[in-house]
DNA sequence: TTTGCAGTTCAATACACCTTGAACAACGCG
DNA sequence: CGCGTTGTTCAAGGTGTATTGAACTGCAAA
């Protein structure tokens, strides 16, 4: 994977840690990852990659693959694919610093992409979806023959109606929720 | 439970089903069954929720609790429970029906209260409880001795003004998503 | 080529939540 | 009172998702 960025070197470089030696963390530092796991789970993701992010968000230096895995209790494999979600999703970007081959990285604070994100795939994809089977349904209640017409005519109509409504709504959430910092 | 509206009494009542004999809906409401289970999975409820606010939410006349067991393939225990969330959500309310002593359901309409609950319970709550979480790291930060102050006091005001942020924001959401119809 | 590090994959497991169903309460009717 | 109807409760079981960990690839240095 290219980096987005590239740095300079740093003092205070992360390197050197064992797999087994667990980095530690700041009291404040493990709240903020509590904080961001918790959050996560509020918008339907894991709580591991909530950690995740949370450890690096909190983190004043770009972090490493095993930096990650030995600040948190989670497996390779938690955190291989937690930072592959989160770097598809824009919330966390790779850096390049002179001196490390290995991939860094560091939050996305700009949330607009992050934001944008998560309004595709936990809002904007299921409505749309749900709009489609909608008109499905549209369709074949206009050519079939079913009791009580009017009154489902009425509750498609209204289905209908909020359907459109929220989709209508979507961009100004979008730019609200990203605007910047 | 009180009633919260009282109606007259009903042409083709739906007494007299059995617990054994199975309901049966029309292909439109089965449909608008399966798009309310699906939306309440996307509010992170239940599917059997979904489900009894969709039979509901498509019958032309009020349902009893036995009208909803036989119509879904569901247990006693998930329908007992599924309709008190729904009432207490505000979602559904009980009407009475001169000669029938049973609680009858319909479903409310009017979105604003559907909505207010939602959004209390699944955004109010939890971001509330999250910047009373963030208040207390901040005064354990402020007093403590910790690496990278400046760093994470930037943090922390950042996360306080997303979520100050996202609070001024809810009132906005309900408003609009609460429309009338 | 071998050794060690960096990171990925995926089948198996662990876990949280949903659902069930049987036992139980409350009510009205004969 | 006895009995059927109406509904509730909750421990036990089931289901789906998150997480693990061991085996694997690829790379770079020795």
């Amino acid at each position: 994977m290219v980096p987005d960025v590239l740095v300079a070197p740093l003092a205070g470089s992360t390197e050197g840690y064992s797999l087994t030696e667990p980095r530690l963390l700041s009291p404040t530092q493990r709240e903020i990852v509590r904080m961001c796991a918790e959050a996560a789970q509020q918008f339907g993701l894991s709580n591991s990659v909530g950690q995740i992010f949370g450890v690096i968000y909190g983190s004043p230096l770009p972090l490493a693959f095993t930096d990650v895995l030995t600040s948190l209790k989670l497996s390779k494999g938690s955190v291989s694919m937690g930072l592959r979600f989160l770097r598809e999703l824009g919330a966390i970007k790779v850096v390049a610093v002179a001196g490390d081959r290995r991939e860094l990285f560091v939050a996305e604070t700009e949330l607009r992409r992050l934001m944008a994100g998560v309004v595709q795939t936990r809002l904007r994809e299921p409505l749309q979806t749900g709009a489609q089977r909608l008109k499905a349904i549209e369709d074949r209640f206009a050519t079939g023959d079913e009791p009580d017409r009017e009154f489902l005519r009425q509750r498609l109509d209204s289905l209908r109606a909020w359907h459109s409504k929220v989709l209508y709504f979507l961009p100004l959430v979008q730019k609200f929720l990203g605007a910047k910092d």
